[in-house]
DNA sequence: TTGAAAGCGCTAACAG
DNA sequence: CTGTTAGCGCTTTCAA
């Protein structure tokens, strides 16, 4: 920066002024330091700026994985928001794992973020302690956490577990299973989609547990067990769209008439889920909604605008197509 | 830090000591700062650290996109390696943009990363030039690409394309057309099959562009234009699974026997392209082997070691399944 | 509108 | 093994 303010002749201060705020440096004065800028290719250094400036403009984003899997929609619509607004994303993955993600948040938390973005709740209390003790805005998302850090931008998984269940016992059914992995929010949408059943005078089947994060492998395995023993239900709702669409796929495979004697249902409304034969029904979750507004949350907290809203329902649409 | 140094009874240094070198301080002292950390609760701030040491343990990676896509399974890859040797990730998309990858390239250049990674090649002469200056290790990866600005992970994409066509014309399809996204990667994909039916002295059906990054919807909008002018091929190339799952739900809801009628391949072995009915043909490649891969040549740079490979070629691996 | 001075919170280099 | 000293490259006052 000495050595750009030294070629356009000006102090080193005035070089930081044109990068950081141009409309308070004379136009002539400007165009000088751009030119020597652009000479030299000189690259600003925001590690400098960040020490000196305490606001790094950098945003962490803390997901459970981002492979073949819906929270990368997520990330997305918080980077798009983000990015133009001048921020970079950190991002870290958990893998669902409660320890990985506190040393993983005391990471990024070193490097200072003005903000950073949660998928769900933490998954511990020392994860919570830091992220309150850190001092910046917090947003949870893809549940409406009952307490939240901060804010909170997602939907009730509970809901949509029983919007699920209602659907499926209006339709006729009746020997309803739900099926999903080893996690809070599956957890959550299983709960809602017993609760629908259990008000409705049914005995809900016992649900079954899979893997985190489920495949369509994984639903394709579910659906065999069950075929082998016999296939005692009528309906299945599986908490997430690829694991239904493996198990669509075994049905298909094994002459299994969807929905004539199976109806089967998913979560997530990939954009797949609409393709296939025949079509899955679904509950839509816009998982780059989630990002974009969750960003947005963050935006207008590190303004410092008392946000109104620290709760962001995104709700939950059922999207009946022709497995049901 | 200094508050945890007089807490402890010690200088700052040794604070930082402990931090960074641990077995260089004696165990009573490491433990009489190790607790007051504990006691305080106290983060540091690793970037006053990068400052002071010119290193900022952050890997920069620059994909296409990351939702619904492939390169999700690269960062994965890339991360998982990198934070378990303490590295952070930075990360920008693209959306194949040239003048939005150099003002992101430019932005994380100015974090100072250590290292960086890229999916395939700049887009533009300008981000190269930025990241020849930044005098970092870089990463290519995704293609082998030609002339290198530091290291390549990846693998021929016309090789696969060649691959495929050569394996079709073995099952006796002679009406070839291959379908792929307008982008590099998809055009070497495209032009390795084009080569490969000429080398038969077979003449190739004119390729189909479509639009990147590719979905089913894409796949089947494909699938159903080349039916309604009469399908006059007997073998399909996709240049990337989903699309080809996509074109391949089409022909079952339309009822064009796939391999009977049509044959159908795809590329990147996606989990979902074993589990479709019939299982798909197609050329598998692990973005997450590529991730890992990236991620170790990085490490390796960043460590001084003057690496012997600067490029790996993964290599490509036909997976003949049914619908060819 | 521009500039001079004083740090931001650490690490590197050197000494003891 | 521990401590002292001197910055890293910027932004933030404050003053002119």
């Amino acid at each position: 920066m000495e050595d750009i303010a030294a070629m356009a002749g000006v102090a080193l201060v005035t070089v930081s002024r044109v990068l950081n705020t141009p409309e308070r440096v004379a136009p002539a004065t400007r165009k000088k330091v751009e030119d020597a800028i652009r000479r030299t290719g000189y690259v600003q250094n925001l590690t400098a700026g960040a020490l000196a400036g305490s606001r790094s403009r950098i945003v962490a984003a803390v997901v459970p994985t981002i492979a073949n899997s819906i929270f990368a929609d997520t990330v997305q619509g918080l980077t798009e928001t983000l990015e133009a607004a001048g921020y970079a994303i950190l991002l870290g993955q958990t893998t669902y794992d409660a320890t990985r993600e506190e040393s993983l948040v005391r990471a990024m938390l070193g490097r200072r973020p003005d903000a950073l973005m949660l998928v769900g709740a933490p998954l511990s209390a020392g994860t919570r302690r830091l992220l309150k003790a850190a001092g910046i805005p917090v947003v949870e998302t893809w549940d409406m956490v009952e307490r939240p850090i901060d804010h909170v931008v997602g939907f009730s998984n509970f809901a949509a577990g029983r919007l699920v269940a209602e659907h499926l016992i209006a339709r006729g059914r009746r020997r309803l299973r739900g099926l999903g992995g080893d996690e809070a929010r599956s957890r959550a949408r299983l709960a809602g989609f017993a609760a629908g059943i259990a008000a409705a005078g049914l005995e809900p089947q016992p649900a079954v547990v899979l893997a985190s994060p489920g495949s369509a492998t994984t639903g394709r395995d579910a659906m065999r067990a069950l075929i082998d023993q016999g296939l005692p239900d009528d309906a299945l709702f599986f908490t997430s769209d690829i694991i239904a669409i493996g198990a669509l796929l075994e049905c298909q495979r094994r002459a299994i008439a969807v929905p004539g004697r199976l109806a089967i249902a998913g979560l997530g409304d990939l954009e797949l889920a609409a393709q296939m034969v025949p079509p899955l029904t679904t509950v839509r979750i816009s998982g780059r909604a989630i990002g974009k507004a969750a960003a947005e949350q963050l935006l207008s907290a590190m303004a410092g605008t008392p946000s109104a809203r620290r709760r962001i329902d995104l709700g939950v649409e059922l999207v009946v197509r022709e497995t049901t």
